[in-house]
DNA sequence: TAGACTAGCTTGTCAGATGACCAGATGAAT
DNA sequence: ATTCATCTGGTCATCTGACAAGCTAGTCTA
């Protein structure tokens, strides 16, 4: 088989076939409902094997673009909207990071909201396990990432949302992976210990009394306070 | 072959798979960098063919999961932390949904703060649009869903901040597949045309005048009425 | 000892075959 | 004439077996 020739570069075969097909879908070219060539077709028009083409096709239909009918065929979906929430890209620039940390701090700073209102003795004692962690961490002059990302977590499961924790969780590697961990820690707690440590326990105490509007407040603070550590503008 | 019987149900093999293994990824079973079986183990191990395998791993590869190397294997990617944000499920329950809403709620009252806060004559004008073409519909009597979605992604718009657009977008869309459209659209608008209008136009006065409190106020009472219309209990 | 080389494993891709599923046509029964 | 069961061809879902290409580790050679 020649064909290769329609397929060029070095990515792997299904990548770049998803590629064009999405491109295809997203930009309009194939409208909603429309069916979408058989297997065989697209096998023969782009000159790789159909488990190529099932595996390209597979990628879409996991984004939600097409649905796939035995016996029917693969079919442009009808919402055209992806059924994935992603955000694109290795490293992102300050521009976007800040953008980022403002949706964050949106569902962060409820989700302490509603972990005042709901939170139950156990939740309680997970929080303050975790913030005791992060005082012996800093006292012993570590970085203590681990169980801050701990304390944070704890919140989200106070919040009695698994979308808000799934989603905190998400945005917090997403933004973790986009800038160089030891910028993230040593911007951290490189002498904000102490200081990072106060807004953790005003989160607490709001929390823990049951207060949520202060516990949003304190979210608040403290998480525009780590986006002005890490280097990116207050806005406002 | 009757290993099928370590793979029960009705849905695709290949999905069943993937939600197996990414169950193990994401409950932290399996560690970063850790190598997962060769296909050909999974394949014996589960029963399926090698090609129903390799789809699996590929949804896991596209979601960042997983890294594969030609020659060398399948690894929990580093992060161990998916690279997109799902709702898994196509039908989800009253629960789940009202605790999606809480999410979307979260989101779109802060969307409605940053709109009063940042919008500019553009956007007012596009506001207005969307606001005079959802009147139109009510006193024709229709549903006006697509211009009602167009004043939601307008004040998307105006907030000035595209992750809460795609993010509201996503939400929006997933919410809409899980309600049956007719139960929507008639919960929203049959006989409640001129109060839910009432709610636009309150969130519209307050972003036209640039209050971002006020803004905040109506959207949530808007979505939240919503959410009473489409049958999901109001919290709290 | 240092470097080239080979063996063996793994993923990437291919080709062909079978079963399940669907829509529409065909034909029989009412 | 209408309704319903059946047939038929097309399509996706899955299986099987094979080869190519990339990688590691150990072996062999100079």
């Amino acid at each position: 088989m020649s064909g290769r020739a329609l397929l060029p570069s070095r990515m792997r075969l299904t990548d770049e076939l998803a590629k064009i097909l999405r491109e295809e879908i997203v930009s309009g070219r194939r409208q909603p409902g429309e069916r979408l060539s058989t297997e065989q077709q697209l096998s023969r028009t782009y000159g790789v094997s159909r488990a190529v083409v099932r595996e390209a096709i597979s990628k879409l239909k996991y984004d939600g673009l097409v649905d796939t009918r035995q016996g029917l065929g693969a079919f442009v979906s009808s919402t055209g909207r992806s059924t994935a929430f992603r955000i694109e890209g290795d490293e992102l620039d300050q521009k976007e990071l800040r953008l980022i940390f403002e949706l964050r701090t949106t569902v962060e700073v409820e989700a302490a909201g509603l972990a005042a209102k709901r939170r139950n003795a156990k939740q309680l004692k997970s929080l303050e396990k975790a913030l005791k962690e992060i005082e012996q961490a800093i006292q012993k002059g570590q970085v203590g990432a681990d169980a801050d990302a701990a304390f944070h977590m704890a919140i989200a499961d106070a919040a009695a949302n698994h979308y808000f924790k799934q989603f905190m969780d998400f945005l917090e590697s997403r933004i973790r992976t986009s800038i160089s961990v030891a910028r993230v820690n040593s911007a951290r707690y490189e002498g904000w210990g102490a200081l990072v440590q106060d807004e953790h326990k005003a989160v607490w105490d709001a929390i823990k009394a049951g207060d949520d509007e202060a516990a949003r407040a304190a979210m608040r603070a403290h998480i525009v306070n780590a986006a002005t550590r890490l280097g990116l503008q207050k806005e406002r």
